[in-house]
DNA sequence: CGAAATCTTGATTGAATTCAATCTAAGTGG
DNA sequence: CCACTTAGATTGAATTCAATCAAGATTTCG
């Protein structure tokens, strides 16, 4: 029975359309393509912002240091997802590569030229942006106040639900993972073990990156989702 | 020595000026103000959006919940922030009177009408958007990564940056504060005690709500704040 | 294949939580 | 005005969940 579980998380699609800018939009301002290897910046926290982004293929991380090196990953960015969008001129993250990565390029100044005479583009900007503030409000509550196991049900339902294929592909390491979700690598490896052990997923291939989910709703009996009214 | 601190986190000012609404815009949609008692609700999670917020006296929580009734502060709304915005029709949180609080409000699809008409009202509604954002961003390192002293740290520095006033007043229990910075009442009991023994700050009028900061810089060196680059 | 990176698992530690009293301040009503 | 109650804050002791430390196991890649 695989019977899919519709969460709160959208699948953040993110995609081109969304600016409402398919079409006619593409020719105007003259997209271009960028390869970025595994692990390699994308662009760096406080660096001026010239480009916005869209995932075409591979995955992309984006996060913050403290002095000491503890990271915190936001989000991840997956095929489709557009990233780097700032208000202000400078970015607020670093974003990387995950694995080998694809990117459109758009220039900042051509999104906020069309989006200061239109309407609808200036729209899906504001939408766009809620959407990130929606994902960022989620994770909040995951990281202060979700268990280990309720953060790795949640990260599996929320990659599951966005990827949409039949098996959920973790493209980034365990450390990627741990700092997506406030835990240790260890942490994270433990609790997929025994997430494994209780036959709530399983490795395919022998790939750890690679995971079948064979009971999504009990996964999301390990999460804990908040209840529609207080 | 009263160094004043300069840090990432904005004073989040919020005001009605940024929307580009000062002036004839308040007469046009007229605003209407309201008043409610602490702990009173003033929208709940998943209620339908009908107005926009801005405190004008007292304080405001919004949060979301667990099923189990664990709690997530997001944010603290001061004197004269705006809340409430919602691109969607639905509110995302719960948001209360911390204390007796008197708010503005404005209908929302006066503010979407204006906004799709000036494009300086509708680049203001984004700035807005990203504001909190950027905030949530902050908070998310904070949750994910910092330890307890650093979070009641960066919790008093933020609050002293956005009140402006020389004492900091803490209007919100430790159970707020905990809330929002994924603590126990008792870890930020704790931490406050020490940062008092410390002699960073001291309880003013042996009132546990009204807060001195003796050294900012030191409790700057309390939290460990993002690096330039990586 | 051998080396390096990543992942898993076990043992131990530790920071923060939980449990349990006080303590203090602010009401409340006689 | 003062006992009495209540809500909130502090402090201490015990517990626990996840972190840290430490090997191995497995995978990847030159």
């Amino acid at each position: 029975m695989f019977v899919r579980i519709t969460t709160d998380r959208r699948p953040q699609p993110n995609t081109l359309d969304e600016f409402g800018l398919a079409g006619t939009f593409n020719r105007i301002i003259g997209l271009s393509e960028f390869k970025y290897r595994k692990d390699t910046e994308i662009f760096g926290e406080k660096e001026p912002a010239v480009y916005v982004y869209q995932v075409k293929h591979g995955a992309v991380r984006s996060y913050k240091l403290l002095s000491d090196g503890r990271r915190q990953i936001a989000a991840f960015h997956l095929v489709g997802d557009i990233f780097g969008i700032e208000n202000g001129n400078t970015h607020r993250f670093t974003a990387e590569a995950v694995v080998e990565t694809v990117a459109r390029l758009i220039k900042r100044e051509s999104i906020q030229l069309v989006a200061a005479r239109d309407a609808v583009v200036s729209h899906n900007l504001l939408s766009m942006t809620t959407r990130n503030l929606e994902h960022a409000e989620n994770h909040m509550l995951l990281l202060g106040r979700k268990t280990a196991v309720e953060r790795v049900a949640a990260f599996l339902l929320e990659m599951d639900c966005r990827t949409g294929a039949d098996n959920v592909s973790l493209p980034m390491t365990r450390r990627d993972i741990a700092d997506y979700l406030g835990l240790t690598l260890e942490t994270v490896s433990r609790v997929l073990s025994s997430l494994r052990k209780a036959g709530v997923l399983t490795f395919l291939d022998g790939d750890q990156r690679e995971i079948m989910l064979n009971d999504r709703s009990r996964l999301a009996d390990f999460d804990r989702q908040e209840p529609a009214r207080p």
